[in-house]
This record gives C-alpha cells, structure tokens and sequence, in this order.
DNA sequence: CTGAAAGCGCTTACAG
DNA sequence: CTGAAAGCGCTTACAG
C-alpha cells in the first residue's frame, strides 16, 4: 500500500479547497462546472484514487453489502450470487462475498468479519441448523438483512420459492404421465425446506388418491451421491416405485448416474425430476426436468429488497418482504421417456 | 448503520487510556495481563465491534483481499475460490470477490472499485483479451498480484497448470487405447491457454507418428453448446474420428450430451476426455475421463505465494513465482467404454 | 507497562 | 458558490 494524491492535493493542485474537491467528486450540483472540470482535470493528472474506506468512516455510510452464501458447490447459489452482484453492483454497491461451506462455526466468524468491515447490508443464505434467533440478532446490531432460499420465520425479509407448490407441480406431472408409485429422494428431518419440498409430494399424491409407502421417503445427503443410495434403495424394493422426485438437481445427478450404471435408462426404468434447473441440468443424459425457480429473477429481486430497506428512513418504513416465487416445470427427457 | 461503542467507551468503561484498549485488540505483548483482560471483559461488556475501516486508514494497511474472477460458471473456478478464500481466512484476510463474466469493461470497473476499497492484494483470473500491460499497470498502483489460471508473461507471480503437458497426457492415454484419429475440440484462436493445449495435443501425435487433419482442430465455444457442435462436426466428415479431446469440462459435457442424443455412447462411439475435473465430471454418464489441476492445491499455493509477498519488505524481495502444476489423469469410462 | 497527542483521508454543517 | 474547522475510530511513535 503506497499512499497515492489525497483530496488535499488535489485541491492545491486546482487552487481550491479540500471541501471544494469532495464536493465534486460527490457529484454536487452545488458547485460551478467550470470549477468541477478543473478538480476533475486535476485529479486526472495526479492519478487520484478514491478512498472509500477514510468516506465510509467519516459519512457513517458504507456501500459494501454482505453475502452469505452456504454452498457454492450447487450452481444454483451461484447463479443466484452472480444475479444479486450484478444489481448491487449498478446501484454503486461492492459485494464482500463469503462461503460457510454449511458450518455453523464458520458463519458466525464470517458474520463477526462482516460486522468490522462495516457493511451496509446483508443476503444471506443461512447455513444447516442456524439458530432462529440469528435474525433477531443481526437486526439488532443495525444490519438490514434478506434471507434467500431458507426461510426463518416471517419477521425477516425473505426471497425464496414456493417449495410446496412446486413439488406439489413436479409430482403431479409424474401422475400425469401414469405413473401412480412415485419415491421423494431426499427428505432431510428437521429441515424446513426438505419439510415443504416434502409435503408438496404428499399433497399431490393424496390429491390423486395414490398411496404412499413409507420406504418411498427416502433420507439420504443432498448431493449426487445421496442420490445414487437413493436408487439403489428403490430398486432393493420388492415392487419398487416407476419415477422418483428429487429434493434438488444435485441428488437428481446422481439417481441418473447410478441408472447408467445398473444399465437403465431415466425416463423407462425411473422417471426423474429434479429442482434448480442449474445450467448442467440441461447437459446431462438424459437431460433433466427440473423446477425452475429462476436464479436471476430472485437475485434480482433480493438484491432490490435490500437496497429499498437501505434507502427507507424511520418514518417509511416498508412492510417486510416475503416473496416466494412459484416455479415452473421444465419437461426434460428424464421424466417422459424419448418416445415424446 | 447504527454506530456502537468505540474503544473510547472500553477505555473509559476500563479507567484504561484509548491507547492500551487499542494494543490489547491487537493482542500486544506489552500490556500486562490483568490489565489486557479487565479490558476484554469490558468490550464484551459494551458490545464493541471493531472497526476494521478505521484501523486500516490510520494503520495504514489492509486486510482485504480482492479476488476477481472470469467465470464463476465453471465449477472448478468456484472450488479454486473456495480454496483460496478458506487460506486466506485462516490467515486474518477477508476476501472481497467480484465477478467479471469475461467482460473487459465489467473487470476494468472492479479493479478500479478494489484499488477504492483498499485491498492489499488481488488475485486475479484474468478476462479474455485482457491487454498485456495490465500486470505492469496493476503493479504501478503498488498492489500486489498473483495471477491464476491465465499467464500473462513472467513478470507477474503465477499459478496455473501445465497445459501442455496436461494435454501430451490425455492425447497419449487415448494413443494407448488405441485411437489414431483424435479430434481436439475448443480451440480458440489468439488465447494462450486454447494454443498450449492445442500443442500438446501435437506433440503427443507427432510423437506417436500420427498425422493430424487440419478439420479435427475445431474452433467453438468453451461451453457445453460448443461441444454440442464438435460432435456434429466431427460426425460431418467422411472418415470421422474415434475419439476427442475437449478444451474443458464443460465443452466434454455437450460432447457427451449431444452423443447421447444421436443414441451413440461415448467411450464406444467416441472416447473423450476432458479437462478439470470438476465434481460433475464424476457424474456424468459415462463418467467423464478428466486432467485434474487439483484446485484445491492450486488455490492454497496462490494465496501462499500472495501472502508471503504481503509479508516481504523492500529488502526481502523473493524472485517471481511461476508455478505449473502437472495435471494428472484420472481415467473414467467415457475414453475406456465399459469394457474395461 | 501505560498515557497524551498527532493524524490517516475524507464529509459535513456552518459561515460568508 | 466556496472555504475553514471539526471529527469519524483507530494506530503509532514518543514520553514517562
């Protein structure tokens, strides 16, 4: 860190004063042009560069906003990450971005960073088993904060998907395909979202008067290899379910791994959904149907949350946000066979 | 941002000076222990965040790190981030990300707003025709640079892979299994990385006394689509080949995708590999036969090399780092078939 | 081992 | 429309 012009030179440079010079690089209508042209000039040919930090300190207002992401290994949280940069950074925000890897511990530590760096605003996908108090808690130290994806209750804002109705679509499209023994894989216990994810299945299944067989929900990791055990569950089945829905794309990779390797083809010997649509879902073979819940519109409209909470003042307050977005189904190979 | 407690109030809190507050935080030697502890007990007390924005304008040094990246959808840079993030954490760093999407504009825009925040060095995977001086430029602004994946000349500290040899590799594993005819899919013309690997493709068929027709080296995009239209090419010609090295992962996934869709299966109908070894590659059907860089190994070594440089004096310079690791093969079912 | 003082680079009322 | 002055929260020589 070499230290470069400061404002003061820059205003010694122009002949004006220090405040003459932040002003200018505030863009204020207040002062004259030609006066700004000559600071800006200036300020060219010495090289100057802004100094956020020594802003941030004394306006009290910083621009960088927090987000915590719990897993960058599914594609889904980038997307989404990449889609909520995006617009902060357009409104003149710098994202500080952070991975907890699910690990509570880490969170914490991340949080406890984020707090020091000063940031103006959190997103959040909070990781496995976080306390519910932690909302409460960061509202508490003056932080505006947006969960994403993983509701915690409806004090908080929240940008997520209608789990339950989209699973509810997803095994509803297996029923209309005639298929009336369909397995969920991927039901996590206690987790909320497996929770809604869940019962969506069962409320389509009821709904068509279809029976569920207990060993149909099966708990394995979410990740590809929970769902190749998935498979290998199904077909330890005396008459085993014909399709299977999937708690994400990652566990639905899987099930469609493991059916290659017994030799079977997803959409004759199992149809397969799975939930994200991540880019590679469309790449695999067969190619996947998948709920989309649009990475990019909810990025889009997390990021726009937050930046309204920072700019409402104590007497507009906005009623908290709670958007669930509901997903569209997007009818691949593996859930219809190749004969459509 | 509402403003807590400074170490005004702990010292105040304390009957301490600001001054001794201060050196405890930063857990100095040269405050006696009963003093240090009454001091903790007091920050504790207050609620005190530090405020690590001030430190760095007064100290004048910094703890962030910017890390700025070409393309976030290809897994294997996520999990070189990750790698890179968690070294970085464990050393005190945080880690201010930004995304350039191969986009010239967008990564001059971020540097300019990483030089605003103050980082104390960047790692950087550098966007498609980014211009040559920028190494020299970045280091004008007497930032520290280690860039990964992408060499620009031997003035900057680099962390990449050998492509060449890399792909020598994966040409003569497919020679062993018998292949003479070997396409290589992804060649971009003007791109250093597209041209290393394009020669080692060479090499290993020049060796081997394998002629090489000029329509095999097929220009696309790096992406699952660019695959896609290798395959048609390669199947477009009289004498086709039998198998193909792909650019990257992504590139062999549409590969496999679009044999899959033509009803043939790769391995038999064509071997392929590709490069990177990004976790979907294990997941694919068939598998894919991939070089491993090891990103995680990669990550570590970049931000070794980059924290030592921020812990060199002037006196202490080290010579600049040039690192390559030799990728290994790890050889699935999508260049063998299943027989093997 | 601890305290008083200066100052990092900026912004923001307050005068004029 | 512009300038002089105070101060954001911290660190760092310098005394003692």
């Amino acid at each position: 860190m070499k230290s470069g012009p400061t404002i003061q030179d820059i205003a010694a440079a122009a002949g004006v004063s220090k405040s003459t010079v932040s002003l200018v690089l505030q863009q204020s209508p207040k002062i004259r042009a030609e006066t700004a042209e000559k600071v800006r000039e200036a300020a060219r040919a010495l090289g100057y560069v802004y100094n956020r930090g020594a802003a941030t300190l004394r306006g009290r207002r910083s621009t960088t906003i927090g987000m915590v992401i719990n897993d960058l290994t599914n594609p889904f949280f980038v997307e989404l990450l990449v889609a909520i940069e995006r617009v902060l950074a357009q409104s003149g925000y710098t994202t500080l971005m952070a991975h907890t890897a699910e690990d509570l511990e880490m969170q914490t530590r991340v949080l406890q960073s984020m707090r020091e760096q000063n940031v103006a605003g959190l997103v959040m996908s909070p990781a496995l088993g976080t306390p519910d108090s932690l909302p409460a808690e960061i509202r508490s130290w003056g932080i505006p904060l947006v969960l994403v994806m993983r509701p915690m209750g409806t004090d908080v804002d929240t940008i997520g998907v209608d789990n339950f109705v989209g699973f509810q679509l997803a095994t509803e499209h297996l029923i209309e395909q005639g298929h009336t023994r369909i397995a969920f894989a991927g039901n996590r216990a206690g987790y909320t979202v497996a929770t809604q994810r869940r019962q969506g299945y069962l409320k389509a299944m009821a709904d068509h008067g279809l029976k569920v067989d207990p060993r149909w929900i099966i708990d394995v990791e979410l990740t590809p290899e929970g769902g190749r055990q998935a498979v290998r569950a199904i077909f330890d089945l005396a008459s085993p379910p014909t399709a299977v829905v999937c708690y994400n794309d990652q566990v639905a990779f899987g099930v469609l791994r493991e059916l290659d390797r017994m030799g079977k083809r997803a959409g004759k010997a199992l149809a397969v959904v799975g939930c994200d649509n991540v880019v590679a879902s469309e790449h695999t073979n067969p190619p996947l149907t998948t709920l989309s819940a649009g990475a990019d519109t909810l990025g889009t409209i997390a990021s726009e949350t937050l930046l309204s909470r920072l700019e409402e003042s104590a007497h507009n307050e906005q009623p908290i946000m709670q958007y669930f977005a509901k997903p569209k189904l997007v009818v691949r190979e593996s859930s219809t066979g190749p004969a459509q």
